[in-house]
DNA sequence: ATTAGCACTCAACGACAATGAGTGCTAACG
DNA sequence: CGTTAGCACTCATTGTCGTTGAGTGCTAAT
């Protein structure tokens, strides 16, 4: 589709754009050596490669910048992954030596360390809960009608909710209903906690606890609910994009940030992604907030399971080599970090 | 110090300029009617009220702005404390009314709410663990040689934590140390609890488990550390300044972004606070970063021990009157609300 | 096919005048 | 004597208008 020169061309331009952040007219590539035209010539070039659609120009007088197709061209067909900076992935893994030992922590410093190598804005996806399973339930009675109700997964992963006791419950009858939950429970997909309450908890309740429906629902409060249960999601670096040129326009940042803070959005964006590595680049993405940004996501996995998203935000003028690089190898990174909790 | 007329006039400006965020001259303030004098005679006041360091003017051509110590008597002598918001309030109780179950969502709630409210950023600090006493400790065993630690305060809070198990440490030796922790500390402040478990625990431990100084060893690394056991801090709101004109500049809404991310910093700042209402103008915060905000904040307490702390941050501009009053009903009612935990 | 040459475009910048909101001062007024 | 009308003055803001220079597109020469 596109003759060698041309892309040459249109790397170079997208090359120069991605460092200066400024249209780049026909004289600059030809002064930078590896495209070895007159910058009549290349002006030629980049006039066809403007009519094809891979660049465009911000107003007449004025150098060319990549488009949306450009952007994508180069990701698919130009960018070379560079060894990706050998200091900062020794860097990364030496932060991970000394064993984390909270999945969050690892998951929201792998964010925070992104965030900070690539100067762009991190997005992490926590391993869904949801495939844990029951390892551990418990309930501590605060006083007559509260208690705190604890889940443990397999994964060591604990959620707390608090809950109203039945009325005039007596201490045996909830240590009993404790013990029948972990003995037919454990070991329970956390997805179906829920369910299998009903059918293998409610019978073997009914014949050694009293009022054991209102202890039944007392239980089902205290178990997550399927829906609630939303992955967390970790940020990194949520103000790193002020520096960035693109984001001068106080507006643009609050639209951006307004949308950081929603929590269930980014969470669906980054779940929605494939496995192994993906690029959204501008309008690609659906949140009109941002537009003019690129995502990109690698999920990592164990066996085929997926375990987890992290992403990078940047304008799409960002620098896609580097941040593919890192992310490739950060996830895989974080998939042998995560390997420990999951054997 | 200040005459009746000064103080209308200080008054008139610091109200004006709280509107409109723009300095105020002398012939909008003879209009709005409530000082009834002629531009003249109030520029000669305005004059005056500017060598005595009340006001401050951008440039010669400029209306006159309140300085700190211009706001600083506004707030100390003026400030009229009208019913504020009656929808308002209402509306925040009942918010409430439908008992919320964690302490930590009361508090990132009512941060929400505040800065939605108010327009401004709200800054909460949770209620100190520390003064919490232990209610039950819990290990359980992931597999042969990590488990998850829980610890339950009285008020219902929960801590976890990934430990390493002492190497061929056995099933009923555990239950056996766990069970001895139990019955040594429950009921004791959480601040003392790694003193006590030597003192309490320790030979009592030796006599019926093996090994017992690295399990020992271990239950310490499991128990919060006074000092990690931080108050966290709830934000709302971080994405109001911007609407503020005095953040049009990317620069200074990035420096206060990354004030709001420093949490240990935030926590300093609020839990110095003294109890009641106390308001911060502009340079009187010792943070560069908002020397142009201003900070009011309130401690709530229950029978004279301090609870939290909850602040609302916004320009050195902002509505006094309004976000006192509202600070004032909301921690009296978060102090309302968290008795439940604290009988 | 490539490139030198040239006319053309247009954002960015600086100079300059016009505008107008606001002041300070003086003199008149009740 | 306190108050106010009048007026000259200041200065940020706004708009206009060349100038500059980076960059293009086209044509003709190589």
């Amino acid at each position: 589709m596109l003759t060698d020169r041309q892309r040459m061309i249109l790397n170079a331009i997208v090359d120069d754009y991605i460092r200066s952040a400024e249209p780049v007219g026909s004289r600059s590539i030809s002064k930078r050596g590896d495209v070895g035209f007159s910058p009549a010539t290349i002006r030629n070039e980049m006039s066809d490669l403007e009519e094809l659609g891979f660049l465009e120009q911000p107003h007449t007088s004025a150098g060319r910048i990549p488009s949306i197709k450009g952007y994508r061209y180069y990701v698919d067909h130009l960018v070379r992954l560079g060894e990706s900076n050998v200091k900062e992935i020794t860097n990364f893994r030496s932060f991970f030596a000394e064993r984390m030992t909270e999945i969050e922590q690892v998951t929201q410093q792998a964010a925070n360390i992104l965030a900070n190598m690539t100067n762009y804005t991190s997005i992490a996806l926590g391993p869904e809960s949801l495939n844990h399973s029951l390892k551990h339930f418990q309930l501590v009675p605060l006083n007559a009608d509260t208690a705190v109700a604890i889940v443990v997964t397999n994964t060591g992963h604990v959620e707390n909710k608090m809950v109203s006791l039945p009325e005039g419950i007596s201490m045996s009858d909830l240590e009993k209903t404790v013990h029948i939950l972990n003995a037919k429970l454990a070991g329970v997909p956390m997805v179906r906690l829920t369910s299998k309450l009903y059918t293998e908890v409610g019978q073997e309740l009914s014949r050694y606890v009293d009022h054991y429906e209102s202890v039944l629902n007392m239980l089902e409060r205290a178990l997550p609910a399927g829906e609630e249960a939303e992955q967390r999601v970790y940020l990194g670096g949520t103000t790193n994009m002020l520096t960035q040129p693109e984001f001068k326009d106080v507006d643009k940042v609050k639209t951006l940030l307004d949308l950081l803070d929603e929590t269930p959005t980014l969470s669906r964006m980054l779940s929605s992604a494939p496995s192994g590595i993906q690029v959204r680049i501008g309008t690609e993405n659906e949140h009109e907030a941002i537009n003019d940004c690129s995502v990109i996501t690698a999920t990592y996995a164990i066996d085929g399971q997926s375990l987890g998203t992290i992403g990078i935000l940047g304008p799409t003028r960002m620098d896609y080599a580097k941040v593919i690089g890192l992310l490739d190898i950060v996830s895989k990174d974080m998939a042998m970090l995560l390997s420990r909790w999951y054997r």
